[in-house]
DNA sequence: ATTCCCATGTAAGCTGTTACATGATTCA
DNA sequence: TGAATCATGTAACAGCTTACATGGGAAT
């Protein structure tokens, strides 16, 4: 039940409309939950008709803003404090991936390391620079602010561990001269 | 597609049946990706009709041991080199969680934060020690053995920044004496 | 006019979880 | 003989992705 309460995270600060919604994702949260457009349309309609969001707007082109309700607010502050409701589930290709490299040829697991290190150092790059961006921003106090910071860190750190760690793999399987191939 | 490739991963190491392949994903691959015996069994069917597996022995109780088939490697090994394949997705919900930190009571929080430092400190110890155990050993020298020792040491990075997140999170969110809670 | 972006949705299919169901073997 | 563990499976449901489909509004 992640992305249902995602979304009402979302709603919190202020009302916005499912494409709103599927660009947040999108550029912000997606890279530790991703969600497509079709899945958030669905599970709006289905926050809407449990009435934790309600209709706040409709705009031109048939666009209609939700906002949270009441109920919906009661729901999200019950779901952070439960402690049952954490789920540490995690689902890393890139770990999975590890532990077959050995059935591959040194070639190409090098190439493979090295194109995992690139992105992930892409990744944690952009997370740092927006943690920079808020750390050099003047009030920086709110609530929202100091929590989003957080969320910041957390992509930041969490992709720089990887991305160290691919680049220690590909050390550790490194070629000799001849063999090791430009990308 | 991953548990997939998973399973045609361990079973590249050598024969085993649904109930070893649970107990290694259960203790080992869980960890960074889970898969339950249910959704095993079901993959093992699709692979062996799609001849990439095929049985290998009948034991006591029902037990039926797979092994991977030559089409089966050319399979996982095709996979591993794709890079087209590789999927970076993540889903971690406790980061999803940092979003909306902000919704939250300091005490709450503060708790929180303990928790999921408490937790992810234990999985990177569960793996370091593991990794330990490989460098103390000796005639770590095979491809598999070093890939092993790879895959170790992702999820003890990975989990080990976890950890020292959700410590640093915690210290920023610091409550004054009275307030903070025990656990 | 045409193209691009805004904006919403449905349908089919795949992946993953929970609950249910069964029976053999081992060990105390 | 009773409990624990071995061992396999099915059914129902929940969650997620991909492809399809539609049309309004803005800008060139």
């Amino acid at each position: 039940m992640s992305l249902r309460h995602g979304l009402l995270g979302l709603l919190a600060e202020g009302p916005a409309s499912g494409y709103d919604l599927t660009r947040r994702f999108e550029q912000v949260l997606g890279a530790v939950w991703p969600a497509g457009h079709p899945q958030i349309y669905g599970e709006l309609s289905r926050l809407a008709s449990d009435g934790l969001i309600e209709i706040d707007s409709e705009g031109p082109r048939g666009r209609k803003a939700y906002r949270i309700t009441e109920s919906g607010m009661t729901e999200i502050r019950r779901w952070l404090r439960d402690s049952s409701e954490v789920d540490h589930t995690t689902r890393l290709q890139s770990l999975l991936r590890s532990f077959f490299f050995w059935l591959m040829e040194p070639a190409d697991l090098n190439d493979h390391l090295m194109r995992e290190a690139d992105f992930f150092a892409a990744a944690a790059g952009r997370y740092r620079a927006y943690a920079d961006a808020a750390d050099r921003a003047e009030a920086t106090d709110t609530p929202q602010q100091r929590s989003q910071r957080i969320a910041i860190e957390g992509g930041a750190r969490l992709y720089e561990a990887l991305a160290a760690w691919a680049r220690w793999a590909a050390d550790r399987t490194e070629l000799t001269g001849d063999r090791r191939r430009p990308l």
